[in-house]
DNA sequence: AATAAATCACACAATTTGGGGGAGTTATAA
DNA sequence: TTATAACTCCCCCAAATTGTGTGATTTATT
């Protein structure tokens, strides 16, 4: 399944030190699919602003090379084998917080890019992705934005946004607000400037709307739909 | 402080529902400086595809004609005295849930934003905006996307992303995880198939190290920290 | 050999929690 | 006008939780 770990291109360090102090920015390149990578190198070094350093197949390999390689950007897909893709962007940016990593993939389901943006990823691309705009995203990611298609930013705002339909009346909402916090009852009734008694009424009203028993799985429960 | 509320434009409605019908994207703007306020009018209603149905400089206004403006688009300054930009976009969108709202502003504090984006504003743009910036923007968001400048992006991104320097050993944090989520003891204890015991010993060091002594303090030390 | 990390034990007091029963006020809707 | 919902407060009880103290053992890693 996991093909052979091989560097596939590096160059040498000598004449990229020279490069990089021309301005030029370097990329690294971390793809298992032989004719993607190759033509993102393509792409990256017909840009007169960039240059493609290396070019790997695994994260491990690219790992090896981190601190030779001394990128600016890297450039991976996350839809490796395994958990190798986060796990990579995790290992990288403990190592090299400063680089700037563009995760380019086919999957925009929730879970994967939720879980590198955790990881550290800044921008993230859709294979179909054009070329055009893959170089745009670089330029950006050195400016500081973070470029993301349009269809993973709007997963991202959606991220924020609470459900309008909620069960809970507004009073009841702050009270388990507060709770997710960690705030004990006595806590709760002093910030909201109430009894304890009261808070203990609410709590016993969210408890039976949302149809639980506990503070674990309220919590849980109001999470999942979005209603705090 | 606050200007008395008036309409500043309101289009008749015949005319709009046969303009619709043409697939013209109605959008409202929302803006208490006049200067802005039409240039931004003028801006919209000079693109073919788009039209401008109503304008005015308070949310108060907007939200009373909401049903017969029939918008697509909301574009709001949430600048605005008091909360009334946060407080608008509830209200609006609790009322009109498909209406996409693009927050434009001076502001790119953290707070303003991540109050608009829980509100439920769709995009948020900075006001040194291009006009055709502005313009794509609007085309983006009626596609689904989340168009956002670079330095709120990156902002946003931002806030999934941990601190790679944390105190806290690796169980450590799973356990303080999991106390985030409201779980007791017992319950960390059993998920993580360790005595309760260790479960009560991994919080002792915990608040060592965070130097707290209540659970709603390490909670909240450990979001401020993003360790968690 | 030493240190950090993770594991487990016991004891004690104070607090918290979940469940049960109520009751009063206010505002809004039928 | 009468419901009804929302918010407020009160008492009781038993079980569980929490914070703190003072330990010990084992397993890696240095």
């Amino acid at each position: 399944m996991h093909t052979a770990v091989k560097t596939v291109n590096r160059l040498q360090n000598y004449s990229l030190r020279n490069m990089n102090q021309h301005g030029l920015c370097r990329i690294v390149i971390i793809e298992d699919d032989n004719l993607i990578r190759e033509s993102f190198v393509t792409l990256i070094n017909e840009n007169e602003k960039f240059i493609c350093i290396a070019d790997y197949d695994t994260c491990e390999e690219a790992i090896k090379n981190l601190a030779n390689d001394n990128a600016d950007v890297i450039l991976m897909d996350i839809g490796l084998p395994g958990i190798s893709g986060i796990e990579g962007i995790k290992r990288i940016k403990s190592a090299k917080p400063n680089i700037d990593i563009l995760t380019v993939t086919v999957h925009d389901e929730d879970e994967k890019v939720f879980n590198a943006l955790c990881a550290g990823a800044t921008g993230y691309l859709t294979k179909n992705v054009s070329p055009e705009r893959l170089i745009e995203a670089i330029d950006e990611v050195r400016l500081g934005g973070a470029p993301m298609s349009t269809s993973i930013a709007r997963m991202v705002i959606g991220s924020f946004q609470k459900s309008t339909l909620s069960p809970l009346t507004s009073r009841e909402t702050e009270v388990l607000q507060l709770m997710t916090k960690g705030k004990s009852y006595t806590m709760i009734a002093d910030e909201l400037h109430i009894n304890k008694e009261t808070v203990r009424s609410h709590i016993k009203n969210i408890y039976q709307k949302l149809n639980v028993n506990t503070k674990a799985a309220a919590i849980e429960k109001a999470t999942k739909d979005r209603i705090i």
